[in-house]
RNA sequence: GCAGCCGUAGCUCAGUUGGUUAGAGCACCAGAUUGUGGAUCUGGGGGUCCCCCGUUCAAGCCGGGGCGGCUGUACCA
């Protein structure tokens, strides 16, 4: 078979393979973030990888096939199947299912991959992993509350104190904006749903860009051009005002209290019932996050945060990273987002015939994971776990008695495993340094014969070798290597890991 | 989707105005060392020069089209 007939061996684009330190680093992580939400109450679930591609309520309009940003197929009774998305609206089906059963309020939390089928770039995935909680059947904003505070208490058990704030914001008042913009009515969706967006490019490309996105559009570095939402001045000017209520300028409102930035939303804008409606639900909540401590910071009543624009219903919330990292290449790394959620009360009311309120919050795994490994976060960069013992084949015929050590070592509860390739004694060295191996057992006839193994302590013999310069000498010494009686290999291996990882 | 840049070995890249059999470093494998991971030296394996069409005596290099990658932007429910 010629190479040209050979399948390119590549993962599809915007998938990525996990190797045992990222697997171990995200791991931990994993288990301090439901550490907390235990902390909190909240209990496991998990559902399934695939959904009826309708419960996930992904049809396009035309009801023939599902969105374009989801993995689809067709099960064999012609139904549209679909990978999950996000662990929310599979959420809300189990909940609709179950509902009879489960306490309400239901507080969960769960673990998951999900997929999108969209542009993957640096830090976006096709297949990612997040990590959420739920509150169902709780209408009270305490509970958004919580979920920020839950949000927060869970960066700060990752060591991210003091290098993250988590933004609120609420979806009514943003709806009260554009009704006293004069955006209200269904003809101009989709002249708000521009808007929104606008709103939430503040961040990433500023003020003045968010301003020529309201009106005739931008054109970006490339020299593409972007319509806007064709805003007159006086309505680009009530946009804007409440962007900035915050600071005055941009998202990160620090150093204006919570409350300061309701009053001043209030005193800026002249927003409509519905507007106030979510005034109000965030002064409810700016008065518990500050009755729990959490108000100098951690959790920020910013105007800018407008979060995924289909489901959601009351508050929003989004956990930001702060700190800024340089990564291998030494450019400035923003990470952006590490989280986000809000209030759907819609959602699991599509199954049922009453309404159930809901609130939940999700991390994004993989991205949360990168920003701890780059500023290296000792949750993350812990000491690398001891590779396993590796017992040396020296003599083909004696692969019973070398398995019998490897035996002895494994009920001793030591890592430890046989050599099984074919190749000779130089090469099972390199093996068991690739492997991480902190010693290797040798016996050979002459070892045998006397009843004893020779044990080499890997870690101590790269060690020794700094001193050497000869292969002559670097054979000859056999630098921490030792020998022992067969009787006595257990204890001899555990002195071996006791000196480098007791 | 749109725009810009880029495709030569597993990786990073060199390759003259178009001219013999396409190179280097790193990595990998082996030997020097019949039983010792480092270092050194020697040797080896590995290429559809992204693909197709065209121009030419001759294409890694020139032209057209396609595909792929990166960056920005849009979309991201």
């Amino acid at each position: 078979m010629s190479k040209a007939d050979k399948v390119k061996a590549r993962a599809p684009r915007g998938f990525a393979d996990r190797g045992p330190a990222d697997l171990a680093a995200t791991e931990r992580m994993l288990a301090s973030i439901r550490k907390t939400y235990e902390l909190y109450g909240f209990e496991a679930v998990e559902t399934s990888f695939v959904e009826y591609t309708d419960a996930l309520g992904k049809f396009l309009p035309d009801q023939e096939r599902p969105n374009a940003g989801v993995f689809s197929f067709q099960d064999d009774d012609e139904q549209w199947l679909s990978l999950r998305y996000d662990l929310t609206a599979p959420l809300a089906r189990y909940v609709a299912e179950h509902f009879d059963a489960l306490p309400k309020p239901y507080r969960s939390y769960r673990a998951g991959w999900v997929f999108r089928n969209e542009k993957p770039g640096p830090g976006r995935f096709r297949q990612f992993m997040q990590f959420d909680a739920d509150t169902v059947g709780a209408a009270s904003v305490a509970a958004d509350a919580e979920i920020c505070m839950m949000a927060a208490t869970t960066l700060d058990h990752l060591g991210l104190e003091g290098q993250y704030v988590i933004k609120v914001n609420n979806r009514k008042i943003l709806d009260g904006v554009m009704e006293a913009a004069g955006l209200d009515g269904d003809d101009k969706a989709g002249q708000r749903l521009i808007v929104l967006r606008a709103i939430d490019k503040l961040d990433r490309l500023g003020l003045k860009a968010v301003e020529q996105l309201l009106g005739d559009g931008r054109k970006d570095d490339s020299g593409d051009f972007t319509k806007g939402a064709g805003l007159n001045p006086g309505q680009i000017d009530t946009i804007i005002n409440f962007v900035g209520a915050g600071d005055g300028e941009i998202s990160s409102a620090r150093g204006v209290s919570n409350v300061a930035t309701l009053d001043n939303i209030e005193a800026r804008v002249a927003l409509s019932p519905k507007g106030l409606d979510g005034l109000r639900e965030l002064r409810d909540m700016a008065v518990l996050i500050e009755a729990a401590g959490y108000g100098n910071g951690r959790i920020v009543i910013d105007p800018s945060v407008v979060r995924g624009l289909e489901y959601y219903t009351g508050p929003v919330y989004e956990a930001e990273l702060t700190f800024q990292v340089a990564d291998e290449d030494g450019k400035a790394v923003r990470f952006g987002s590490v989280g986000g959620g809000g209030r759907y009360d819609g959602l699991v009311g599509r199954f049922r015939s009453e309404p159930v309120p809901a609130t939940g919050f999700s991390i994004g795994v993989s991205r949360l994971l990168s920003a701890l490994q780059l500023m290296k976060s000792p949750i993350v960069s812990g000491k690398e776990a001891p590779g396993p013992v590796v017992v040396l084949v020296m003599d083909k015929n004696e692969i019973a008695a070398y398995q019998r050590m490897v035996m002895t070592l494994r009920e001793a509860q030591i890592r430890a495993e046989l050599y099984l390739g074919s190749s000779g004694m130089k090469a099972q060295m390199k093996y068991a340094d690739k492997r991480n191996a902190p010693c290797v057992i040798i016996q050979g006839s002459n070892e045998r014969e006397r009843g004893e193994v020779e044990i080499k302590d890997l870690i101590e013999g790269a060690r020794a070798s700094d001193a050497i310069v000869s292969n002559a000498e670097w054979k000859a010494a056999r630098p921490a290597q030792f020998s022992v009686s067969e009787a006595g290999l257990v204890d001899a291996v555990r002195e071996v890991l006791a000196r480098h990882f007791a």
